[in-house]
Order: C-alpha cells, then sequence, then structure tokens
DNA sequence: ATGATCTCGGACAGTTTCTATCCGAGTTCT
DNA sequence: AGAACTCGGATAGAAACTGTCCGAGATCAT
C-alpha cells in the first residue's frame, strides 16, 4: 500500500519564472541587455530564454533593438508593468479551466438556447481564476525589484546594475 | 502581420470537469453509481473517466465497490467536499509556479545560507495561488449541485436522480 | 459451494504540449 | 562597403496528457 500520489499539478510554463526575473533584471538599466546576458546571469539556456523574451517583445513589454548595442528593454517604467502582463505573455491568455459543455451532451442534454450563460461549475472556476489574477494585477515589477532588494538588505539590486554595466 | 497569439495557457486537466460533474451526480443517488454509467450520462470516454474516479478514490473522496451492484459513491455528504479537494485530486498538489532558484546560480549567486526564505517572486506567485485556493475551498459539492439546479429552475438534480434510477 | 457476470484497478500505446536548439534577416560600428 | 553582433522564426527531442485494454476481486444466481 504506497502512497503513491501523482505530483502532475496546474503545470504554470517554466519559463515564466525566467522571465519575471529578466524584467526585474532589464528594470535596473537603461540600455538594451542582450538576451545572452540575461542568459548567464540566471544561468539559463541561451537559446530557450531568447524564444520567451520573443513572447514579451510580441506582447509589448519589452522593445527589442538588433545590432551590435542592441538587446531588450522594458517599453514602460516598471512600476506601470504588472507581473500579470508577464505571466499571461509567456502562458497565453486562454483560461486554465476550459468548460467542454458536458451539459449539453448524454441523454440529459440541455438544449442549447438554455445554455447561454456558463455553467454553475465553470462559473466558480472562473471566479477562482479571477481572483489568483487579481493577486497578479496588483503586483509590479518594481514592487518585485523592491522586495528582492529588501530581502538582501538593498544589495542585490545594485549589485546587478553593477554586473551589468560591467565587462560589456 | 498577421496576430498569431499563442493560446497554450495554464493548462487544467481536462478529467477536472468530468470529476466535478461526477461528484455533483454522485451527490444525487445514495446508491453506487458505475463508472459506464457516469461516463454514459455525461458523454465522456469510459475507461478514461474510471482513470480519474480512481484518483478521487485515491485521495478519500469517493468510496468504490466491486461486483454486481458496485460503484461509487461518495464518502462525506456533498456539503463537506470542497471544490478544491476534487480539483487536487486530480490535478495534483504540487503548485503551479515551481521556483527553481534562479538567485542561486549565475555569478551573482546567493550563498545558500540567505535563501532559507522563499524569494519574493515566487512568495508573489505563491499568492496568487492561494487566493485561487481560497475561492475554491469555499465552494462545496451541494453548493455547485444547488446553483445548477437554480440555473434550470429546479429541474436538472431531479432529473439525474430519476436517470441513475432507471435502466439499471 | 460453484460458476458466471459485473465491477474496479493498474499497466500499455497515441497524441499534443512543452523544452531546447540552430541558422537566417536585419542593424550598428569600423 | 565590410564585418561583427543582435533578434526572429523554423526545426528536433522530451515530457505530459489523452485514450484504451485486460487482469484481480466481489456479488448474485444456480
Amino acid at each position: 500500500m504506497s502512497e503513491l500520489s501523482t505530483l502532475a499539478a496546474m503545470k504554470l510554463s517554466n519559463g515564466v519564472e525566467w522571465a519575471l526575473h529578466s524584467c526585474v533584471t532589464l528594470s535596473q538599466s537603461r540600455e538594451p541587455v542582450p538576451a545572452a546576458r540575461l542568459a548567464e546571469l540566471h544561468g539559463t539556456p541561451p537559446a530557450y530564454l531568447a524564444k520567451h523574451l520573443q513572447a514579451l517583445s510580441r506582447a509589448g513589454i519589452v522593445h527589442s533593438t538588433a545590432g551590435q548595442v542592441g538587446g531588450y528593454e522594458l517599453t514602460r517604467p516598471a512600476d506601470q508593468i504588472s507581473a500579470l502582463e508577464v505571466v499571461r505573455a509567456i502562458d497565453g491568455e486562454e483560461p486554465a479551466y476550459r468548460c467542454t459543455e458536458i451539459r449539453q451532451r448524454g441523454p440529459l442534454a440541455l438544449p442549447a438556447e438554455r445554455c447561454q450563460r456558463p455553467c454553475a461549475i465553470a462559473r466558480a472556476m472562473a471566479a477562482a481564476e479571477e481572483a489568483w489574477a487579481d493577486a497578479l494585477r496588483h503586483v509590479t515589477i518594481a514592487d518585485l525589484a523592491a522586495r528582492i532588494d529588501a530581502d538582501s538588505e538593498g544589495t542585490a539590486m545594485a549589485a546587478v546594475s553593477r554586473w551589468l554595466a560591467t565587462a560589456r
């Protein structure tokens, strides 16, 4: 009788973590930062991180510049970019719970005309996701940077700025 | 310039929907209901639904009985089973966001002794997931059944009970 | 008591999604 | 104008989800 529990879970794409850290890092530099440099700082595969940065670019969160002095930079001040925007840019806009209209199938199927409002189960799941989104909507990249700095007693962000400026 | 958006999203297992509907259905019957019968009612693949019902059984939400008059039944009153329990049973206990400790990697890696508290980004994501869980924790299977019944003006649950009792 | 029928339970493939990588298009500096 | 460096999308590999099958166990009829 082994307590074999499946630890699958509502998996959030791994790139979300890298994207959030990248945005916090970018908030500490006014000059464009190449993807390879972000990958080196975060210890992640360069090519794969680049793919996620492209998603941020498409979402209008960062702006990319090509060429020798190119790289990525935030399009707006860090206090005007919410964590929710970043998560949605990487993970997609589609809700986690997708109702397949079970009530319209089987021997007790309801007619479509009586299913204009989402079913109660879908409503409950949507409300939960809205609570999740609200929590992330009110957290900005600037907030995250400030908290990380506080955790390190004000040394972390300065160290990042210093590292970004050196060894270009 | 096609607005090609990736609609991947924090995908929640499809079986969550079937499990929630199954629990609502089981709340309308005091006798065990076979998996094949639930699948017929919901219009889902019988064998695959059975797989998810096994997960509910392992989580202690339903009790299975073998044999000719066997099937699944709820282990507790429907007002003592939260939607969160059902979702967790199917989708797993692991949080959606998994921190890989980026701060401990790269040239600016922090020593492990200064990383006993989760990093600020992980804390923000955990808080959002806790808000999501709270919303689902306060919704019971009985609530869902009552709301579905209200949506159909009090006919849906009676129809389910009637269908379960017939054509055995 | 025995056999047959019906049930659940875990082990077995197919398909989609995520992970990871490479090379071409465009831009800047020499 | 040439060279070096950057982003961008198209291309393989791995993991997870989706779907299915057959065996183990229990109940009812004989």
